[in-house]
DNA sequence: GGTAGACCTGGACGC
DNA sequence: GCGTCCAGGTCTACC
């Protein structure tokens, strides 16, 4: 296919979204460093040749901006997919990718208080705020669960077994992340044989609430429910607790809570409290200043100052 | 509402 | 090489 060019809202940088968290190492993203070029796999809504799966790869883009716009030069994305594409095809990758990368997220206000802030005044120039995500919500929810009560290469090798045990293949042979349906397949010990120890029922329990209809991924996402419900909605998956909500509200563009976990209860310990323990409710409240900006002051806190 | 213990795995450490 | 301890969030039972 041709690449598609995808403008988002200045200022934008796909390597500040990359860099944003740790997510291009869990497979199937993927990033050349070389090309600069970001990668997943994918599926897409079924045609009449059934539901396919592609490899997507992103890569920043220029484009000269239509005439009467404000800026002459507009920023972006460019989109290639592995297989041609149907019109309806084409219309669902535009909306995957934009929602992956954030192309239309604002961050005008965290900007203005941002630069008021030493350990933040880098962050307008740098274009930071957007945070990757996968390209459904299902994906992001199960890849929160395994990050829970494990190290990162704990999170990497359970992401990496159900990827290549379970994920459908695209054309390249590259698999996707695997669907609510297959995973709701799973056995318990099939899934603790992938290592996902005693989080197996909790992720095989979430896709199967998924793939049944009783938890409603869409309604999560679209940005409709306030955030108050959001949380409390995130917080009834079995496997979800405090600091997964916080990872997953982030994602969801509410910053209204820090995802408080050991690393950052070790920071604001070095940074305020001379190194002593501190508590969930002091990690909070170190960037209670911020309001609805909490989470993103958190996340792209200098703390080297 | 707050707290203790269990959950599972890998890595560090001592023998 | 083997055994032990510990770290990492969440859930459940109990007070």
């Amino acid at each position: 296919m041709n690449p598609l060019f995808l403008p988002a809202r200045p200022p934008f940088r796909l390597r500040a979204v990359v860099d944003s968290h740790g997510w291009v190492e869990l497979p199937p993203f993927a990033f050349d460093e070389g090309t600069e070029t970001l990668t997943t796999v994918t599926r897409l809504p079924a045609n009449r040749d059934g539901a396919r799966v592609v490899t997507v790869a992103i890569r920043e883009a220029s484009r000269e901006a239509p005439k009467g716009a404000q800026v002459g030069i507009s920023t972006g994305v460019t989109v290639t997919a592995g297989s041609p594409l149907d019109k309806a095809e084409a219309r669902a990758l535009r909306e995957q990718v934009a929602w992956m990368v954030g192309l239309d997220r604002d961050f005008t206000t965290f900007y203005a208080l941002a630069r008021e802030e030493p350990h933040l005044a880098k962050v307008p120039a740098q274009a930071k705020g957007r945070i990757l995500r996968a390209p459904t919500l299902f994906e992001d929810v199960v890849k929160t669960i395994l990050t829970t009560n494990t190290s990162w290469a704990g999170t990497i090798r359970m992401t990496t077994n159900l990827v290549g045990a379970l994920g459908e293949e695209a054309r390249n042979g590259a698999r996707a992340f695997p669907t609510p349906e297959r995973l709701a397949a799973l056995s318990e010990s099939e899934g603790r044989a992938l290592g996902l120890g005693y989080r197996a029922p909790y992720v095989i329990g979430m896709a199967q609430q998924v793939a049944s209809g009783d938890l409603d991924m869409a309604a999560l996402r679209s940005g409709a429910l306030p955030t108050p419900e959001l949380r409390r909605r995130l917080l009834a998956i079995k496997g979800v607790g405090a600091y997964a909500a916080a990872s997953l509200l982030m994602l969801l563009g509410r910053y209204d809570f820090v995802p408080v976990d050991a690393w950052a209860r070790q920071r604001v310990s070095r940074a305020w409290y001379d190194g002593e323990p501190v508590t969930a409710a002091e990690v909070e409240a170190a960037f209670e200043r911020w309001g609805p900006w909490r989470g993103l002051a958190y996340w792209f806190w200098d703390w080297e100052m």
